[in-house]
RNA sequence: GCGGGCAUGGCGUAAUUGGUAGCCGCGCCAGACUUAGGAUCUGGUGCCGAGAGGCGUGGGGGUUCGAGUCCCUUUGCCCGCACCA
């Protein structure tokens, strides 16, 4: 009987779709395990073979929790609103819709054909608008939400009004926009366009004014982790900073909480670390500086992390953008500040970045006054400072920053060292460390004890306060886009009112066109009648990662029609116990998956704060290119260790007709017309190709198809190899050389439970060697799948088989256990060797094997020993003697034995369990 | 510039976490069975050396009886952030 994988799988998937194998309920009888994917965006290109690595790896470890006794969901769906679909069909005019659809179909198919233990029947699909119901509703709860500082969390916007209408908003500590202090008395006579806009600036998701990065090409607005080096990253488009009124979510409010919850999530501390510099929380203090551009007095605030240094502040600075800019330019510098503020303005974020190193800056006209040494210090207003951070104003000391240091020299502004034997002649002393010099009552302390001191004294003097700074802004939420989810949003005289929940989801409209209108409108804008009761509906639509942020719990209860997810089903299934995806979305996705999350538990919809208890992140999947020598100006091609001998040029080929590097003549010559009468020069009677590492990508002929795996090796072969690949968080190369080894194994683990091409095992009781191949065996893979060290585990299965092999053991007694640790990996081939073994239902069901100590055990105990306190070594114990009760041996690992062997070392002293000592 | 990670045979990798470096696989070499083999099986395969033996985990130094593993230093590569005050 031959291994025939491809009726084995065929037959194998038909049967757990017709059973419905994996679908699960809830089950308070067992314990329950959640194993999530990200779900893929399903572009036209097709799955290449590196996307369902990580599906591979949450797939066999699903598969082992299941056997494992426990309630497993893992579900899958996609993220189905973006770019790609609507550029398709801005060129195409078919609507995105369509072609989703049938991205979709075809992702179906080819992870159907790898065999994932899926509950499909829980598949989500986020344009739809059973689904995107949910993601509105999300958002009108944090339309009608603000987020209260006090007790750390988002309230109702009633809530608020209520305590408007008795006290005003004097007591409020909420994270807001700018809003004027009044009274309760003043907030009752405010009229209603002036509550609403008030209330504006407090909700959680609010319309607000800010600067965005817009992308002319594109047409619309991107957020900070949609823009990359100053350009988009989709399309590679530039980038430019506008003004605009836009919706935004609150994320900032949220900045403390998904910093500190970091601690409660098993990510890698790369991950973290990533997410920490995203949120960027530093802290320092605020200080109030009174500037006079000599006509009026102002106070203006700056924010820094370096009160220590305030003896050095020379000179200030203000962003372009700072609403003091226009305030404390003079008019004897008004012309040369315009002049700055539209050459700053025309410049793209990208220009800006380039010329980073470029020191450009105008002088006010106006000076501050240094409230510790008194001195008059200029203002100058340069580009180097953001508006967004902090307060958009700094004190400069460019002794102790590199970039006041080169705005200071550029300038020829006085530069004061305050650190003693510090060397600034250069550049500037940015380190914290040292002792305080020219610093008044700071004289003498270190760096780290002035911080505080002068902070201290700021306070004292009623010159500023403590302050906690966030790098971390408010999600920008409206995509000037047509294939994303409408805004249950529309204006009644200018003011936003939300939908009923009655009235979702609102659905995307029909449009004769999926462009902004001629006027510059969003694509909406073209629908007809996209309105609300006569009232006109927010045109924007929302971006990509709304879908994403609560997907993972839509399919704890993804038919539920009243309710994001049922109480019950959160609570059973509560989060994501293992979520499998890629590093990419480290301050995307998973910064606002945790941000949604936690509104929605303020709010008592979830039981759980964080989203994703363990987070794993595979590598990526390289090409491996290959290439072919086209010897100039002719046809002919030279074999890669010839190639040295002539003039070539390199030339992609495509690696499908390419085996181990071996090009496949004939296949080469039907590859393109050009090549038809191509002529070789061989090397050994073969043609050798050439390779390198690049990414996988139809331009380089590299991009390998998971079906053609299939159709060659099957799904079997094609799972345990790429875990054999290397380790799974690695990024690597796609190499198919190397597959063969893998698929051998299969063929030999399948020969093993045929005799004489008849399937038969022997009923006969294992022997003592045999046991121990297995047991070594359920330990390795038992702790392997648990570490995730899916590539020695099949080694693991490896070395067993090869032992087996030479035993010559068909013992159903080792082969049953041994399907039963193979099927994670391997499911379509142990089904089948499980039915042929008489089970009649799926081995999902099965119970992983229980290891048994007693038959690895060698005939000795390790223990380990101290010597003299110091040395460390593992000594060996007979068993026979221990059994004895012997607590003495003299005997030891061939290290000790070297050791021991130079040393005067008489008997080595054991005592079971605990201390040993050796005796001279 | 800041932060994180990595470096082991011809290649992908492994190493009980400080204890015989190179498991498993690819490739390669030899052999068996074959009309044949891109099938299967057996043996070999870190480097130098005929051999005994010597040398070996990017380089240099250190700790240790013992270092791929820990510390310092240096080089190279990868990833993330980047005027964040």
């Amino acid at each position: 009987m031959e291994y025939n994988f491809l009726e084995i799988e065929k037959h194998w998937q038909a049967f757990w779709s017709k059973n419905q194998t994996f679908k699960v309920e809830t089950d308070s009888s067992k314990p329950k395990y959640y194993v999530l994917d990200m779900f893929p965006y399903p572009s036209g290109a097709g799955l290449h073979v590196g996307h369902p690595l990580g599906y591979i790896a949450s797939d066999i470890f699903s598969r082992y929790k299941r056997l494992c006794g426990y309630n497993v969901l893992h579900p899958m769906g996609y993220d189905a609103f973006g770019l790609p679909a609507e550029q398709y069909a801005i060129q195409t005019g078919q609507h995105p819709a369509k072609t989703t659809d049938k991205n979709i179909e075809r992702y179906r198919e080819q992870l159907d054909r790898i065999g994932f233990s899926y509950d499909w029947s829980r598949e989500v699909k986020t344009c739809d608008p059973k689904y995107y119901k949910w993601t509105q509703w999300a958002f009108l709860e944090m339309f009608g939400h603000w987020y209260n500082n006090k007790s750390q969390k988002a309230e109702t916007i009633s809530s608020l009004t209520e305590i408007f209408e008795k006290e005003g908003n004097n007591n409020i500590d909420a994270s807001c926009g700018d809003v004027k202090l009044f009274s309760a008395q003043e907030w009752n006579s405010f009229n209603e366009t002036e509550k609403e806009s008030i209330l504006m600036e407090y909700r959680v998701a609010y319309l607000g004014e800010t600067s965005v990065n817009w992308c002319p090409a594109l047409g619309t607005v991107l957020a900070n982790d949609e823009v990359k080096e100053g350009l988009s990253l989709r399309g590679g488009h530039p980038v430019e900073q506008r003004k605009m009124r836009q919706w935004q979510l609150r994320v900032s409010a949220y900045a403390q909480r998904l910093l500190m919850d970091l601690d409660k999530v098993e990510w890698t501390d790369s991950l973290k670390e990533m997410q920490r510099n995203w949120i960027g929380r530093s802290q320092g203090a605020e200080m109030v500086f009174s500037v006079s551009n000599g006509t009026e007095e102002y106070s203006v605030e700056i924010f820094t992390t370096r009160a220590d240094t305030i003896y050095g502040a020379t000179f200030m600075v203000l962003a372009p953008e700072s609403e003091w800019t226009e305030r404390l330019t003079t008019k004897e510098q008004y012309k040369s500040v315009q002049e700055y503020l539209i050459a700053a303005k025309r410049k793209t974020e990208r220009e800006r970045m380039a010329e980073a190193k470029r020191v450009t800056g105008v002088f006010s006209g106006s000076y501050a006054i240094n409230p510790f040494t008194g001195e008059k210090i200029p203002v100058w207003i340069a580009d180097y400072v953001l508006a967004g951070y902090g307060t958009g104003a700094i004190m400069a000391v460019p002794a102790h920053d590199s970039r006041d240091y080169l705005f200071a020299k550029h300038f020829n502004l006085p530069i004061i060292p305050l650190i003693e034997g510090c060397d600034i002649s250069q550049e500037s002393f940015d380190a914290k460390e040292g002792i305080m010099c020219n610093s008044g009552f700071l004289n003498g302390m270190t760096v780290a004890e002035a911080i505080p001191a002068a902070i201290d004294e700021v306070e004292r003097r009623g010159l500023g306060r403590r302050r906690v700074n966030y790098r971390l802004r408010d999600a920008i939420f409206s995509r000037q886009r047509y294939w994303g989810e409408p805004f249950p949003v529309y204006f009644k005289d200018g003011v936003a009112k939300p939908l009923a929940i009655e009235d979702l989801p609102l659905e995307l409209p029909e449009v004769d066109k999926y462009l902004p209108t001629e006027s510059g409108e969003p694509p909406l804008a073209r629908a007809e009648n996209w309105t609300y009761n006569g009232y006109p509906l927010e045109k924007s639509t929302m971006p990509g990662f709304a879908g994403s942020s609560a997907y993972y719990l839509r399919y704890m209860d993804p038919h539920n029609q009243s309710e994001l997810v049922g109480q019950d089903a959160n609570k059973y299934w509560r989060s994501v116990d293992l979520y499998i995806g890629g590093t990419e979305h480290a301050t995307g996705h998973l910064i606002y998956s945790r941000f949604w999350n936690k509104f929605l538990f303020d709010l008592g919809y979830v039981c759980e704060e964080e989203p994703f208890r363990k987070l794993i992140n595979q590598g990526m999947i390289q090409g491996r290119s290959n290439f072919v020598y086209r010897v100039k100006g002719s046809n002919k091609f030279v074999s890669y260790g010839l190639k040295n001998g002539y003039e070539t040029t390199e030339l992609h080929v495509d690696v499908n007709i390419v085996n181990n590097d071996k090009l496949d003549l004939e296949a080469f010559k039907r590859w393109m017309p050009d090549y038809s009468d191509a002529e070789f020069i061989l090397e050994n009677g073969e043609y050798i190709c050439g390779w390198a590492v690049e990414k996988m990508s139809k331009s380089m002929f590299n991009v390998v198809n998971p079906d053609i795996i299939c159709d060659n090796y099957g799904a079997d072969t094609l799972r345990m190899y790429e875990m054999f690949l290397g380790p799974l968080e690695q990024s690597k190369p796609w190499d198919t050389n190397g597959i063969d080894g893998v698929h051998r194994f299969l063929k030999r683990f399948w020969r093993l439970f045929f005799k004489n091409r008849e399937f038969e095992v022997s009923l006969e009781s294992a022997t003592a060697a045999e046991l121990k191949t297995l047991h070594k065996l359920i330990k390795k893979i038992e702790t392997d799948i648990e570490s995730f060290s899916f590539n020695t585990s099949v080694s693991a299965f490896m070395i067993a088989i090869n032992e087996l092999m030479e035993i010559g053991c068909n013992k159903r007694e080792i082969l049953e256990p041994m399907v039963i640790l193979l099927s994670p990996f391997a499911p379509h081939i142990c089904e089948e060797l499980w039915s042929r073994l008489g089970h009649t239902t799926s081995i999902s069901g099965a119970q992983f094997p229980d290891y048994v100590e007693s038959h690895t055990k060698e005939d000795s105990f390790e223990y380990p020993v101290s010597f003299n306190g110091k040395m460390r070594f593992k000594i060996t114990l007979p068993a026979s003697l221990k059994a004895a009760g012997v607590e003495e041996a003299v005997r030891a690992d061939a290290n000790t034995d070297r050791y021991l062997a130079g040393a005067a070392i008489k008997k080595v002293i054991v005592v079971p369990g605990k201390i040993i000592n050796i005796v001279f």
